[in-house]
RNA sequence: GGGAUGAUGGUGGAAUCGGUAGACACAGCAGACUUAAAAUUUGCUGCUUGAAAGAGCGUCCGGGUUCGAGUCCCGGUCAUCCCACCA
């Protein structure tokens, strides 16, 4: 609704429009679905789609239909296919065997993005760690750069760049190597904070880290075993959020390379295998993990950081995490943390151990899913030549239909039909890859489909590209920050790299979120059964007063809730719309509603500004990308509300004539069947909504008399009308006529006087 | 722990630049119309005080800047969202 509004005012402001919409079909509720019902995904989908198209088109919503899109239409996802070769071909989607998430109740594995506080995004149960080989696309390489533009992105809300910041999560430090007492390894770890080096008492490494069987002593062995396989078995959530710190030495030692001193090396379940290097340096003194493991274990603390202005130190109660001055560190001793971090870092440089790092905390995307209803993945595997691409001129691969789903398993692995095939290299005998793409895949570059949606030859082209991107104005769910916009954000920039897209290497120029529609304070939902039935609503109410009453209740980046008696309002309004122009009806083409009315009384007057207010309110509030319509709406309750009252008294009235003419136009955005209906009634043979809006005029919109504001010391004590325009020694004058003013001066001396034009008069007495 | 956003009547909200706080609507109350109800319509509706005119208070709390603060600054409380044993 609120993007139909948006279209519909540019529009009439005669702007180009390119609104369409899409049905992003592939995914989990049409699958579950499946093993619930035993239906067919694809009927099932085809049914939903064609549901859902009947209640977008009920609503009136003015999409350009022919440009109508479906992920799961094999028109769509052979294109996605493609761009999957693409990836792989530049080395940017590529297989690799690691720790991924995996949610045992969809029996798949899930992106990171996808797991939220270590449940499944979808079906909201606990995520598990499994050493799995999937695929997966390097949108780490671009790091930097979807961190580095999101300062571009004026135009997308402050808390979604905040949010992908915090999700890339840049870290800059050291990354440098302890050597292995008696061993040939070398323990890499990363760090922010280099200059407490001199402060290791310990070396913290997680438990899957490779080295840990290689340096572990033959006594320590089995206890380290027995932790690891202990930790296994627990889930990610369980591992991070509700265990205590805790940790098994390993006999190991490694050797500090800037202090020589000799540190126990500990596996312990709070350094994480994923993130770094899967090994920490231990410094109880200046970090707050390491202090709280220290105590527990009794590792000795010390101290290499004092706060600055400070010198001798009793044993510290809690780690000094800030910054200062380095002590009893070497030839670093009395640096500044910041320098010490600068110089050291050189110094391990210069020694071959390490040097000055970036990290990033977000992964390279997991895109292949153990499930059916999704693009294949274009890979086969062939026994002689290995891994190899489907060729472009064997796209699609097709997915195949009446697949059993029984929600155990791949079921593409389980078809032979589809797995076993050719080798696209040496024609033997080959496997295809059972695994389907994420949606998110589709997801991310169906905005450019729009485009050109019926190209056969290319996902779309780039002459389309370089005359409509970027999307002027985008809109979506908060929910999206760090999956769909993140992901569309790394294609559109692989895109633009390709030369396959001009311009800014941004996709999205504009961003706005809606927010969500609750029904009585809770979250609509088919499992609380408490869907408003669109229909049913719509049959009572009435279309146009739904679409009114949404975008009247709340501002559209908030939640609004949806309640039976809100509605009636807009019902009311709605009718009183009507009933105000029924009179009119016969009289067609009875008014030129471009051209202003003379008018006599200020109840005329103010009428006609009526009009030229809420016509600029909804231009205003589109043009500035605020959607405040809820104001908008407001304003035309008022202009309805003077047309009513003056058609009481002066039915015949130039004003109310215009009012009445002109009031189609006005509410055409929001109300669009009676905008409609209306116009037809008055006489006008072609659309409303191919008419201009009407342009406010500053003569409507000028006023006769302003209410100044006297104010004394700064509190108001009187209000008089004036004309327009009057001077500071006329309001004056008038001010002091009032008794309220005069009781306030009470013969004391004006000092200063502060005047604003047409809005207030403060005087300040001593 | 870090980050973002917010807090205005019984309710949703308005006040876009520092300049009339509460527009508009919902709910409520009282009246008109009606046999009655619905629909429609008129009026009232931030709090305290007052018969009224009016006066005082009032935008989460405490400070500050300013002639003037819902709006700007500092400190705090609470709420929502994001990240989080991230080294």
């Amino acid at each position: 609704t609120l993007g139909d509004a948006i279209a519909r005012t540019m529009r009439m402001l005669g702007y180009n429009v390119l609104h369409p919409m899409g049905w992003d079909a592939f995914g989990l509720p049409a699958e579950n679905a499946a093993i619930q019902r035993g239906a067919d995904p694809n009927v099932w989908t085809r049914e939903n789609i064609e549901n859902m198209e009947r209640q977008v088109r009920l609503m009136g919503t003015g999409y350009d239909w022919s440009r109508e899109i479906a992920t799961c239409d094999p028109e769509y996802y052979r294109w996605n296919q493609w761009l999957f070769l693409r990836l792989y071909e530049r080395g940017l989607a590529y297989k690799r065997e690691a720790p991924v998430n995996w949610c045992p109740n969809d029996q798949t594995v899930l992106a990171n993005e996808q797991v939220i506080d270590g449940r499944c995004w979808r079906c909201d149960h606990a995520v598990e760690r499994r050493n799995l080989s999937q695929w997966f696309l390097k949108i780490t390489q671009y790091a930097e750069r979807l961190l580095g533009d999101l300062e571009k992105l004026e135009g997308w809300p402050e808390r979604t760049r905040a949010m992908q910041r915090n999700w890339i999560g840049r870290s800059e430090g050291t990354q440098f190597s302890f050597g292995v007492e008696n061993s040939e390894e070398r323990i890499s770890v990363f760090t922010t904070r280099v200059d407490t080096v001199f402060g290791v008492t310990y070396l913290a490494v997680a438990p899957e880290h490779p080295v840990v069987e290689k340096i572990v002593t033959n006594k320590h062995r089995s206890a380290v075993r027995e932790f690891a396989e202990s930790l296994k078995s627990r889930s990610e959530l369980e591992r991070t959020s509700l265990m205590e710190k805790q940790g098994v030495f390993t006999g190991a030692h490694a050797l500090n390379p800037l202090s020589n001193e000799r540190i126990p090396i500990w596996v312990t379940n709070y350094v994480l295998a994923e993130y770094g290097t899967g090994a920490v340096m231990g410094v109880p003194a200046h970090d707050e993990r390491d202090f709280d493991f220290a105590r527990k274990r009794g590792l000795p603390v010390a101290q290499v950081i004092i706060a600055p202005g400070t010198d001798v130190q009793a044993p510290l109660q809690a780690a000094y995490v800030e910054d200062g001055r380095l002590i009893a560190s070497g030839d670093f001793t009395g640096m500044s943390s910041a320098r010490a971090r600068k110089a050291i870092t050189d110094r391990l440089a210069a020694l071959g151990l390490g040097e000055a790092q970036i990290n990033y905390r977000f992964r390279d995307w997991l895109v292949s899913r153990q499930r059916y209803w999704g693009t294949p993945i274009p890979i086969v595997y062939c026994e002689q030549c290995g891994e190899a691409a489907v060729p472009d001129d064997q796209l699609p691969v097709l997915l195949p239909q009446n697949v059993p789903i029984t929600g155990e398993g791949s079921p593409l692995a389980r078809d032979p039909a589809f797995t076993n095939t050719a080798c696209p290299q040496c024609g033997g005998p080959a496997r295809r890859e059972s695994d389907t793409m994420d949606t998110f895949f589709e997801s991310s570059w169906y905005y450019l489909r729009y485009l050109d949606p019926h190209n056969a030859r290319a996902p779309w082209n780039p002459e389309k590209a370089r005359h409509w991107m970027a999307v002027d104005q985008y809109i979506g769910g908060a929910e999206h920050a760090v999956l769909h916009l993140l992901y569309s954000r790394f294609f559109y920039k692989f895109f633009h790299d390709q030369g396959w897209v001009f311009g800014a290497d941004e996709p999205f120029t504009r961003l706005f979120h809606q927010g969500m529609v609750l029904y009585n304070g809770e979250k609509m939902s088919k499992s609380r059964g408490n869907v408003v039935g669109i229909d049913q609503t719509a049959e009572t109410n009435g279309v146009d007063a739904m679409r009114l009453f949404l975008l009247y209740v709340t501002p559209p980046e908030d939640t609004s809730d949806w309640t039976d008696e809100g509605i009636s309002g807009r019902v009311r309004f709605v009718n009183r719309v009507w009933r105000a122009c029924e009179p009119f009806f016969d009289r067609a083409r009875s008014t030129d509603v471009r051209a202003i009315p003379r008018v006599d009384t200020p109840e005329e007057k103010a009428l006609v500004r009526a009009v030229h207010v809420a016509a600029k309110s909804a231009i205003d509030e589109t043009l500035s990308r605020r959607f405040h319509y809820n104001a908008t709406i407001a304003k035309l309750d008022e202009y309805v509300n003077a047309l009513t009252a003056l058609e009481q008294s002066k039915p015949d009235s130039a004003a109310v004539h215009y009012a009445v003419h002109a009031l189609p136009l006005v509410i055409a955005p929001f109300a669009p069947h009676i905008a409609e209906e209306l116009w037809e009634r008055m006489g006008h043979t072609a659309s409303v909504h191919l008419e201009r809006c009407i342009e406010p005029s500053a003569e409507a919109l000028a006023v006769d008399e302003i209410t100044l504001v006297v104010q004394v010391n700064g509190k108001i004590r009187a209000r008089v009308q004036a004309a327009p325009g009057i001077t500071e020694d006329e309001a004056l004058k008038l001010a002091m006529e009032q008794t309220g003013v005069q009781a306030q001066l009470d013969g004391k001396e004006v000092r200063k006087r502060i005047y604003v034009p047409d809005k207030l008069l403060n005087l300040v007495v001593g």
